[in-house]
RNA sequence: GUCCCGGUAGCUCAGCAGGAUAGAGCAGCGGUUUCCUAAACCGCAGGUCAGGGGUUCGAAUCCCUUCCGGGACACCA
């Protein structure tokens, strides 16, 4: 139950009315419409800036208009009073009975209140992580998985039908170095001999594991071979082997992907599905043979002016055409790329949502270009850039050297601080501004920590309740049977806060997924904390407010309904975040 | 040189698809514990929303421009 987008439509209705009575011009555009939480909750419950809005159009002044949508919606039942302030917002106070009918509502569905169809089953395909599977993840990838995820989870509650995916890099160069550097460990379980890892080629400790199995599995026989026999049979393998221990890193982090989707597969597969967009796209002129300018920036020693396979990616707003072939005639990552997304387009899903790091922002524009292309237009790909994350240990940035080897894991970070933790953390920032992540402090229970605060509220909450259920034996377990408690005895100030911050959360579920931003319900979720300590506190100083008033079971019965709604809102958005609402601090 | 992302309190950051007097945490100062978990709360103080133009009833938010910081700029992934 979404009482803002309730009264958007009986704001709509109004002005249709006044239309249709010849008061008001007919044909207006009401999209820009919005009806809000007032910033002052003494203007009341809901504002409205219709008539601000529509008034040019209208061809009245806001306040005329103002005062005219306000007699119609006057008779909106539930309405107590409507007042017209400022330029011309629309003020709505709600009868006292309106705001526990919503409480109602959330105690009834549970932790689906908030769920909603405004996706309306529209396919989303949510692609993220991606990393390399040359190695385990390290903490950079950290941040867009949970980003990605949450995104994922959010898209879904808000009633999209979303698949999440993770394209594995299969086919580029690098797993060829993978291949090599585990036939170099390989080599040492074979010979006992311990290996020299060269510089481009991967030196850590996780190969070795791979490099034995492969000497239990073959013995000695391609000791000796060349590279042509044993790079597929030893790339293939190792990929294996690393894309399982990347499974279990996304699994300690609690993300799941519906498909694992190989590079390999579309250029090396049956049929070579890279080469079949390719001439397709050169069919409709998207591709043509042509040279490119050199570089601007930083000069390139090795530069060559050729005639290559290009993508005409400036017929959609990109900056210069995209070379689709290297020159020894092999795919660009690019092509691969374009031929990924249109098999997405060929599954059904014209909304695609591809999460990347901020490095690759210069790739967006030639990406979306070829979405265009492949989905003839129909298909649309919003990029989410993800920027960095900083590493710190109470304060001391944590020094990473990836060419020794010696980066920090992901798994390190999620066995050492805990999955919510990071989950959390991750997610109580925008997307696209940098991340200062401090081992330290995310495992201090304080309040500087947004996860423990969080998790503390709803602990706190649980703790409530279980104390009122001993001082009440007959006291209902279930959530859904408090929604017929004297709700309408819920009338101090700070009670109502928590009321309209609960009956906000469906609106919120919806503008987080619309602007793509999960960092707002961990915002949210973090203000709806902050109400429910503030009043559990002025319990302290004013008895009368506490949540258990051991005289008086009926209004013990309404509060409590309250606390199982705060409980409910915020375990159902720490759920949207991926992380676990604890019922008791240890 | 081009493109992308940033610039909001001393610090770290929110600011809800243009709205009413710009918010929170930390740091600073001052309070709150016979009590449902003080692991919390309350108060005070703190601002040229980087600068300058523009759009309009109204701009931190949209457009242009300058400055500053970060990132990316055939044939890597």
């Amino acid at each position: 139950m979404n009482v803002y987008a309730i009264f958007a439509d009986h704001v709509r209705e109004a002005v249709a009315a006044l239309s249709a009575e010849g008061l008001v011009k007919s044909g207006l555009d009401l999209a820009r419409v919005v009806v809000e939480p007032p910033r002052d909750a003494t203007h009341g419950d809901l504002a409205t800036n219709a008539a601000m809005v529509l008034s040019k159009d209208a061809g009245l002044k806001p306040r005329d208009l103002a005062e005219k949508i306000a007699g119609k919606l006057k008779a909106v039942p539930g309405v107590a009073r409507v007042d017209v302030a400022g330029p011309g917002f629309i003020n709505i106070a709600l009868d006292a009975a309106f705001w526990p009918k919503v409480l109602a509502a959330a105690l009834t569905k549970g932790l689906d209140f908030g769920r909603s169809t405004f996706g309306a089953d529209e396919k989303v395909n949510v692609e993220y992580v991606s990393a390399n599977p040359t190695g385990p993840m390290h903490v950079g990838h950290c941040r867009g998985a949970v980003f990605g995820d949450a995104m994922a989870r959010l898209l879904a509650f808000a009633g999209f039908a979303v698949t999440k995916e993770y394209y594995i890099n299969d086919a580029g160069a690098q797993v060829d170095v993978l291949g090599r550097s585990v036939f170099l460990r390989y080599r040492e379980a074979v010979t006992g001999e311990k290996a020299d890892i060269p510089d481009g080629l991967y030196p850590g400790d996780y190969l070795v594991a791979v490099g034995q199995q492969l000497a239990e599995m073959h013995g000695g026989e391609y000791t000796a071979a060349p590279e042509s026999e044993w790079l597929p049979v030893f790339r293939s393998f190792a990929i294996g082997c690393m894309m399982e221990m990347i499974r279990d890193d996304l699994t300690a982090l609690g993300i799941e992907f519906d498909v694992f989707f190989s590079e390999r597969s579309l250029a090396f597969g049956a049929v070579d599905k890279v080469g079949a967009t390719i001439e397709a796209l050169r069919a409709s002129g998207e591709v043509y043979e042509g040279r490119l300018p050199p570089p601007k920036g930083a000069p390139i020693e090795d530069w060559e002016d050729r005639e290559q396979t290009l993508f005409r990616s400036t017929d959609f707003g990109d900056d210069v055409d995209r070379p689709l072939k290297k020159s020894d005639g092999s795919y660009t990552y690019f092509a691969g790329d374009i031929a990924y997304h249109k098999d997405k387009v060929e599954r059904g899903f014209l909304k695609m949502i591809d999460v990347w790091g901020a490095d690759h922002g210069g790739y967006v524009k030639r990406m979306q270009a070829a979405v265009k292309a492949v989905s003839g237009g129909k298909g649309s790909l919003d990029v989410e850039l993800i920027q960095l994350v900083r590493l710190f240990r109470n304060g001391e940035p944590v020094r990473m050297s990836k060419r020794a080897g010696s980066f920090v894991t992901l798994r390190e970070v999620v066995d050492e601080v805990g999955r919510d933790a990071v989950r959390f953390m991750m997610l109580f920032r925008k997307n696209d501004a940098p991340l200062d992540f401090d081992l330290g402090k995310v495992i201090e229970q304080s309040r500087e920590n947004p996860v423990f605060y969080v998790q503390y509220a709803h602990a706190r909450a649980k703790s409530i309740l279980r104390n009122a259920s001993e001082q009440f034996s007959d006291l209902p377990a279930e959530p859904a049977a408090f929604a017929g408690a004297a709700l309408s005895r819920l009338d101090d100030e700070g009670e109502l806060t928590l009321l309209r911050r609960i009956a906000s959360w469906p609106r919120l579920v919806e503008q987080a997924a619309t602007a793509r931003e999960p960092h707002r319900i961990s915002f949210f979720l973090h203000d709806l904390a902050s109400e429910f300590h503030a009043q559990w506190n002025r319990g302290k100083d004013l008895p009368h407010l506490r949540f258990i008033i051991e005289n008086d079971r009926d209004l013990t019965s309404a509060r409590l309904a309250l606390v199982h709604g705060v409980a409910t809102v915020l375990a159902s958005g720490l759920k949207v975040l991926g992380v676990e609402a604890v019922d008791e601090m240890k």
